[in-house]
DNA sequence: TCATTTACGATCAAAGTCAATCATAAATGA
DNA sequence: TCATTTATGATTGACTTTGATCGTAAATGA
């Protein structure tokens, strides 16, 4: 038997039992513990399995809890801050957009309850819901990555509602360019839903100054910055005469 | 018995019961005291479960995905078993619609790779985002309990689309009521699916037949069953008279 | 309260599991 | 053909898990 076969064996009863023995997996194929030890270990180096003591089994997607590792750091208590206070914004009875991305995704805990939430970002949805917030997701292509929907879809969904306010997460804000970011598909679906709203923010950390992604989104006067210190007073000076800028 | 399946059926019976005996434990692992405890120990201080004198109860009441904990179940095993079969009606090539639910969910292992799938059900887009399925989600609003999306804007979302297969959960099949479903929101959601495909399916285990629930979602004739063993051949007769049956 | 029952964790020997190593046989390629 | 590489299975000693035992601690009930 060949090697791909076994292994495809292997995953096949993963697949059905979540977890599997040495010993069973030795007598579905015929190969010996040893062969199917290397398996294991080539297949748990490849991210296809996870090992456990006298078997395997599936990867764990999720609720392995990054919340503690990602408190401790500092960036992410940046990006609490930001979140936090971009929250403030938002009165109760407002409907809100949400874009896909960390820095929003950090918005959630710090959302009024009483309000509608439009959002496109996949990992936002289980925390809306475990708050209890009414929430729209909006239709359209699962982009692998961000797991974000995006496309023409999306873009669709998104002109079927107004905003009282929109978040948005950004990679470059740059003076002259404006905020961009790296992929065309996710700016035409910023660029509806700045459109569709009334107020516009945009919230990101102070590293994103001065960068410019590929993809133009809008011109930095249609949205107001919602940002962490360590930006240089030059850069925020000239921001200033654009736009609207909270340092906090 | 491997101690990852082990903790499984632990935390499977906590969640059923909420408080369990280390007797109770005993038995339906068939370990040993000593086992249970030192698993007891360590599920604690990983901080899945809280020990009490005598056992162990449950940590928080919050609703949580069941998806990975439960497929140790024999329950899971015979959901495993439907959806796997259904999972084989899909070729190369087609675009599937998945309803949400837990046996459309275990579907998507099985599922071929270059297919493309619309869904309603927020569990399945992780997965099917892991398993790099090309992936439509249908906008809507976000369901509190089953995680799906309903409402007018799904069932807009629905309509822009067209499929080869169409996958359902129910929750009670009728030899004169057809299928129905608790929510006439979600009802609606699938009816429109329905519409929208060349094929249909249902599937469901054996205890859906014979129960009939608030909203009507179609009739017997207009999809396929697929289902498990113990329905009755009494009940089998009469349901192939309308539609065609698989038991698996 | 005090005796009895039940639950608990520590300890230890037995069984099971692991990675490393070695030898063999098949596949590969000069 | 012969040397080299690759896949495999057996063996080994180290490590982990397990179940039994036992003394202590907590709950129970008279």
């Amino acid at each position: 038997m060949l090697t791909v076969e076994r292994q495809e064996i292997i995953l096949d009863s993963l697949k059905q039992k979540e977890v599997v023995s040495v010993r069973e997996m030795v007598e579905q194929t015929g190969a010996s513990e040893s062969t199917i030890r290397r398996d294991l270990t080539e297949m748990e180096s490849a991210q296809k399995i996870k090992r456990v003591h006298g078997g395997a089994s599936l990867l764990r997607k999720k609720t392995e809890e990054p919340s503690l590792s990602e408190k401790t750091s500092l960036f992410q208590e940046e990006k609490t801050r930001i979140a936090k206070y971009a929250a403030e914004k938002i009165e109760n009875g407002d409907c809100i957009y949400l874009d896909a991305g960390t820095t929003t995704m950090h918005m959630i805990p710090f959302l009024p309850p009483n309000i509608i939430v439009v959002t496109n970002g996949i990992p936002h949805i289980q925390t809306l819901l475990d708050q209890g917030i009414e929430t729209y997701v909006v239709g359209g292509k699962l982009k692998q990555g961000t797991a974000a929907l995006i496309g023409a879809k999306a873009i669709e969904s998104i002109q079927s509602f107004r905003f009282d306010k929109c978040f948005l997460g950004i990679n470059g804000i740059h003076l002259d360019y404006g905020y961009t970011t790296p992929d065309p598909e996710e700016a035409a679906v910023k660029q509806t839903a700045i459109a569709q709203a009334k107020e516009n923010f945009v919230v990101a950390d102070d590293t994103k100054f001065g960068d410019v992604s590929f993809a133009h989104v809008a011109n930095l006067e249609q949205a107001q910055i919602i940002t962490s210190k360590g930006i240089s007073s030059d850069m925020e000076e000239n921001i200033t005469n654009k736009t609207r800028l909270e340092v906090v």
